[in-house]
DNA sequence: TATTGTTATACTCTATAACTATA
DNA sequence: TATAGTTATAGAGTATAACAATA
């Protein structure tokens, strides 16, 4: 059983992995591939994206504001899982940088309507490009067949999992614990 | 292109993703879905491994000292990817708990290993039950034989993203980034 | 009174540097 | 002088709470 390492919390990216899974008579390691897998991409993407204001959360709420209508900044922050103030800085960050602006929301004076500029869907064809190649050298080390099925396989469990409420899963899979 | 969300430092674990992936049109979407997967391990792990002093880091730290010789308090902290000063701390609770002890090294007075104790080797067994049951769930949205091929790509995918050198790679993929 | 967004404060976790003891 | 381990400090990033404007 592998555990990818430093899963918890990492303030500052603290994205080293251990070089080797550790010692594991059984067979597989699936935690351990799947954290080495993760920080790769979380690394790669991070490089990939250095050029928006808050890194990877910032082409996500850009990303957003380009692809979909219009939203307040709380939807936004419910969308995107992060908290509400996060939001605040990340949108002064992205607005001061021209790649969206607040906009006031005709229905109601108290929010604000987040709208991506010109500018901001420039970046974002940029970005979304350098992530594919980040994906596709990801993927370099197997056969174009195999990547396909890979592929296939992890939407469907991601599918799977994000369908399933989370918090009763956890405490189904993992039942003596009583924290649940 | 997704993108898993609070990608780069969750200093207190901001494990919440966005509950679909980013508007795709383009079809699959890598990297919200190897963040969903994650995240789901990293959650359900973490409360499988909520007896361990440390969390996830303190359960690698005790299954290094059950099954590999013992080692140096450094040679650890290398082996895991972790600081050494951090090291310390997670020592100071498992050895607080019982589960390890820091013995002097007879060809370095400096230096200590770390070996666990009795009690440390049958908490090791109890946990890695309990994370055989986290994959297991993880995995439960596939069939069996479908179950198996995924690990199989994940783990030579894990195998050849870890044996490559990390910099050069993401240099490589990113080459337009002045930052390398 | 409740809610959107902002600001200020406290907390968590990590990395940096300074310190002790050995080599 | 360099290294193993410890301790103290500062830093990055988040959550909590208080606040202003509007509903």
């Amino acid at each position: 059983m592998g555990l990818m390492a430093a899963v918890p919390a990492p303030p500052s990216p603290s994205m080293a992995a251990p070089s080797a899974p550790p010692s594991d008579p059984l067979g597989d390691d699936l935690g351990w591939a799947l954290g080495v897998l993760f920080r790769a991409y979380a690394k790669s993407s991070h490089a990939a994206l250095s050029n928006v204001p808050g890194g990877p959360r910032g082409y996500q709420v850009l990303a957003t504001a380009v692809r979909e209508t219009p939203r307040t900044q709380l939807a936004l922050a419910h969308q995107l899982g992060v908290d509400r103030t996060v939001m605040t800085y990340l949108l002064d960050d992205l607005e001061k940088a021209g790649l969206v602006t607040r906009q006031p929301d005709p229905a109601d004076r108290r929010a604000r309507r987040i709208v991506a500029t010109d500018r901001g869907r420039e970046r974002l064809r940029e970005l979304d490009a350098r992530l594919g190649e980040v994906e596709a050298h990801l993927l370099a080390g197997l056969p174009d067949a195999e990547q396909s099925t890979f592929r296939a396989l992890l939407q469907r469990l991601a599918g799977h999992v994000n369908t399933a409420d989370p918090m009763t899963d956890t405490c189904q899979a993992v039942a003596e614990i009583d924290a649940c």
